[in-house]
DNA sequence: CAAGATATGTCAACATGACTGACATAAATT
DNA sequence: AATTTATGTCAGTCATGTTGACATATCTTG
């Protein structure tokens, strides 16, 4: 075993450290940054093992994940809410359009416009990764009352930027966003 | 203005969709995935944004803060708490001790072992980090109440895989760790 | 003590998924 | 007819991850 003699809290013993010239020390969230990284890193994990299998990566799976929510989404929609350039998106969408997991179609009113969708395989593909995710978010609501569970809801959406919000952001916040505080 | 004509949920059009074959397409919790998704993708663009001005990446971010969090980390720590490979943490840690933000220190039992430590300059940059960051925090904690922000830690804490927890882990869970459910 | 295991560091090659910049095409707008 | 917009694509670069091989110092064990 590795020992587990590293004690906590910032008490570097000779990095030239009497000099403390740290602001605000205290009152930092260490906890909730510690906390999200981790849950982040083994929440994106469980889909990350499933994509191996079909010989993609976590691009594809945000793709397919927003391409099935919100059926119909323009390429210069998906660039919004993913933020990456469409060089990035090119190649991954090209890979899922071969592969039969999403198809386009021309916009009716705007015929310049691909409008993209989810086949079956494409939503069969969004369902098992969201099922696995599903999975470790229902047990970890498990022990959690209703106003608990409320309360994760809001605080996950106050973390979250409003100011020039995309089309996916005003549809989960309910178009009339852009209000940030107060 | 790109016109807000998406409808929700999996309608698609003519997706050679009448066969439905996905499985469990209720109960499915998108709300918390995508909530997810944007909070952290927001969360970490807070420090994305500042490190650039360092000519940093997140990597050399998140070895500073455990670096700086868990002071005498040994790289082997390190690389458990990260999940990445020696080579992988040997350039973003070259870096970090070249430019003077970490410095090392042999191991007195071990003297194999590389002790890890933050430099005056490199807490600073972590504070200024995890200043950021928990502004953002403490925002989207404002307005809920004590046992909502117990929820809250509650339900992160939940969404931690607990088999084979590193030493971060242990610290944060309190050592007697490996308990996963019931 | 000699042999082997461990902790760390490093070289080289490669993959993924970002990026910038430039340019092409088709369709809409002016 | 000219311009703008939506999309696609070529080419090159960067950051960060990967494998595999190997070197060195130090600890542990027979």
């Amino acid at each position: 075993m590795t020992d587990i003699n590293f004690s906590r809290g910032p008490t570097s013993p000779d990095s030239q450290g009497a000099t403390s010239p740290a602001p605000r020390l205290g009152e930092l969230r260490w906890d909730i940054i510690e906390l999200l990284f981790f849950a982040y890193r083994d929440f994106v994990g469980d889909a990350d093992h499933e994509l191996e299998a079909f010989g993609f990566g976590r691009a594809h799976h945000r793709v397919m994940h927003f391409v099935y929510r919100y059926p119909g989404l323009k390429v210069a929609d998906l660039l919004d809410v993913l933020r990456i350039t469409k060089q990035s998106l090119g190649r991954v969408l090209k890979q899922l359009l071969d592969e039969g997991y999403i198809i386009q179609k021309t916009g009716n009113n705007d015929r310049r416009q691909r409008l993209l969708y989810a086949t079956p395989k494409g939503e069969a593909l969004v369902a098992k990764l969201a099922g696995l995710q599903t999975d470790r978010i229902t047990r970890a609501l498990r022990d959690i009352n209703p106003e608990g569970v409320a309360a994760i809801g809001q605080f996950l959406r106050a973390m979250i930027d409003r100011d020039d919000p995309d089309k996916v952001l005003e549809a989960i916040f309910g178009t009339g966003s852009k209000k940030p505080r107060e």
